[in-house]
Order: structure tokens, then C-alpha cells, then sequence
DNA sequence: AAAAATTTAGAACAAATGTACTATTTTTTC
DNA sequence: GAAAAAATAGTACATTTGTTCTAAATTTTT
């Protein structure tokens, strides 16, 4: 594996684990077992690293997503595109919850991770329309609702981790389960009698 | 107004706006304009100063919401004391921001916040209940429904703040509003017919 | 008013960190 | 195989920050 890979991947654990204020240059070189001089020929700093990061998930979240965007999308693919959505989070879990921290330092990241949400309201829309076409969900019935529905989902979203770090002593593949399913849940009460029926089929087997 | 006080109005305004990690006790003393010896004198570092802004958030916090435990509760009530809430952490609204870097700095406070995050969880149990008794909201028809509704509710509130941080340029009394309606907008589905008519009133007026 | 306690300013120190630079080694290219 | 490029180690420096300490000033107590 290339040094550069190497650094990347340590840079992420440790970000992860003990926070992009704590991991240092010098931190991160000593446990990829590198001169920190080295570790900055390739890395100038730890912005630079956050960047290279940031853009790693930003392309594991695309490749997830587009091929969800033409599918014909039932209860099931919802979601299972959810989970791989918020599973590619916990990886990269460090951005979320240092966010403001690094925006604050790397403005140009604000921009681009405006334009993720961005697309991801889109596709929720999309999809919440596709429900309502299979008659899984019911029809707007309070003017307004489905927009609070999707802000919510959306902060819920990008929110779970922080919060899994506060109220959770364990971490990994529980706490994605917990809040995956809390996130579900939120449509619960949208749904038709064939879509609670549909969305208990689910539970049942998953 | 006292040194100690004029030193903690500073540090909130500062750690608000640059966060807890920009905000040090030199940069402090000087806007406060006394010398950091004499900010370290009474407060050893920014921990302790976090600590006490923390106490001062639960306190008002209490304040706020003890009270309406006895009240005998309608939607008007819940809105209010929602709004409430969320006007006083937008106030500390640093602490949210930085949440996850302050807990690994300080344990002690993640403890501390646990329970209130449990108080609240009671507090809403409570509010759905009334609600329910009261004929505005609808009995729960899917088993768990209420549960992740909560689950997600607390997770909003805790996370708007560092959401608008990201998607809102502007700050203030508008940024609160348009989270406080998300957030009671999630209530929407859960309604009974009269439950919606009280609510749409309620908008009418606000 | 004298004594004691509190408050304040300022200097000094240690530790950590990003940054820059040089020299050496390794790899690639021709 | 020689020349060029890339990679690596190590050193040195400036800056920031918390922390400690001393001495002076101010306030409170007696």
C-alpha cells in the first residue's frame, strides 16, 4: 500500500477516535511509522488531510446514491439506501462531528456540503413521491408537511452521530442499527395501511 | 457589574462566535481588558469557564421547564415552552456547536447532560400523553411509534443549532423560528382532526 | 488606621504545533 | 548506468497556549 494511502487511513482513525484537534501531524506520522517532515511533503497540513477525506466520502456517497436515483424504489430500497448512506457516515464519522470546527477553518467545504444536502433533499422528495405513486403513503393531508418532514429528516441525518457520541458508551454497527431505525421510523406515520403493513415486512426480516 | 460576570458575558460572546478552541484565555482577558494573570485568577482555564456557562444554561433551562411540569398543558403550551427552550440554547448555543469536543475534554458534563436529556424525554412522555387525553393527538396505531418519534425530537433539538451553523448565513431570531416550526411540524401526522384545527390556529396567530 | 485578604498586572516557562529548510536515500526516466 | 525526480529523515524556528510565580494595588475586616 502507498504511503500516501497509509497516512490517509490513519489520519481517519485517528481523527475518528480522538478528534481533528487532538490528531496531529506529528501524531499521525509517528503511528504510520514516518518522519513528520515526510508526512508534510505529502500533507502540508491537517487541513489538506481533511480535504483529501472529505473527498473520499464525498465519492462513496455519490457512487451510493446515483444508481438509487433511476431505480424503481420501494419500501425495501428506501431503506436500504438509508443504511448504506448512514453507514458511509459512521466511517467518516469525524467530519460530522467536528463539522462546525472545520467549516470554520475550511471554508470552502461549507460550500461544497451544501450542495450534498441540496442534492439529497431532491432525491427525498423523489423518493417520498414514488412512495405516494405506489399508494404506500398518503397524500399531503396538512399543507406544508412533507417540507417539515424532510428538513427534520435531513438535521436528523447529518445529527445522529454527534448525538451517538454523547448518549452511547459502545460504538459501531449498534448505534448506526439505533438511529437507523429511529430515522425509519419517522415515517411511520405517513404511511398507508399497505404501507405499515409493507414497512412490517421489513422489520420482520431485517 | 463584577469581574467575575463582565469575564463570563466575554467568554459566552467568544465562544459563540469563534468557538471554544480560537477563544483562549488571552484573547478573553483582553477584550474583558485585564491582564490573563488575572483571568487565571479567576478562572483557571477555558474548561472551568465552559463548566460555569454550562451551569448557567441548566439552571435557566430549570427554570424554564419546571413549571410547565404541573401546568395542565395544551398546544399552545407546548409550542411556547418549545420555543423557550430552544431561544436559551441558542443562547449557549457554543456548547452544542462544540458538544462532542467539550465531553472529550470534560467528562464530567457528559454525565451531566445525559440526565437532562433524560428529564426531557420524560417531560415530552408527559406533554404526548396530555395531548392524547386531551383528544388532539391521535392514539399511537403502529406499536413504537411514539418512542422514535421522541428519539428523533431530542435529537433535533440538540442539533438544529450546529445544522444552522452550516445552511444559514445569517444568525438570530429567524434562524430559531425556522427550526421551532420544523420541529413542531413533526407533530403534524400525529394529529386528530381537532388537533390540526388547534394548530392551524396557532400559526394563524404566530 | 492597621492588618489581612482579595484582586490585579506582568513576567517567565514549558509544551505542542505548524512550517520551512537541508541533506540523504530511493525510485523513475532516459 | 547516469541523470532527474520523488520520497524520506531530521533539524530548527516561530507562534500559541496554558500554567506558575512574584510583586504591587485594592478592598475588606478588625
Amino acid at each position: 500500500m502507498s504511503t500516501k494511502s497509509r497516512i490517509l487511513e490513519v489520519a481517519l482513525r485517528q481523527f475518528n477516535e480522538i478528534g481533528t484537534d487532538q490528531a496531529s501531524l506529528r501524531s499521525i506520522a509517528e503511528e504510520v511509522g514516518i518522519s513528520h517532515g515526510n508526512l508534510c511533503y505529502h500533507f502540508k497540513n491537517t487541513d489538506v488531510l481533511i480535504e483529501a477525506l472529505y473527498d473520499e466520502l464525498t465519492k462513496e456517497i455519490d457512487r451510493e446514491l446515483l444508481p438509487a436515483l433511476q431505480a424503481d424504489i420501494g419500501m425495501e430500497e428506501v431503506f436500504a439506501q438509508l443504511e448504506r448512506t448512514y453507514s458511509t457516515l459512521y466511517k467518516y464519522r469525524f467530519l460530522l462531528l467536528d463539522f462546525v470546527r472545520i467549516i470554520r477553518r475550511i471554508g470552502s467545504l461549507r460550500e461544497k456540503f451544501r450542495q450534498l444536502i441540496q442534492l439529497r433533499r431532491q432525491q427525498m422528495w423523489g423518493s417520498l413521491q414514488r412512495l405516494i405513486e405506489k399508494g404506500l403513503l398518503r397524500e399531503e393531508w396538512v399543507p406544508g408537511m412533507y417540507h417539515h418532514f424532510i428538513t427534520n429528516m435531513l438535521v436528523l441525518s447529518d445529527n445522529w452521530i454527534p448525538n451517538a457520541e454523547i448518549h452511547f458508551d459502545e460504538k459501531g454497527e449498534a448505534v448506526v442499527r439505533f438511529y437507523l431505525e429511529a430515522a425509519m421510523g419517522g415515517i411511520l406515520p405517513f404511511l398507508t395501511e399497505k404501507g405499515v403493513e409493507e414497512y412490517g415486512r421489513l422489520k420482520v426480516e431485517g
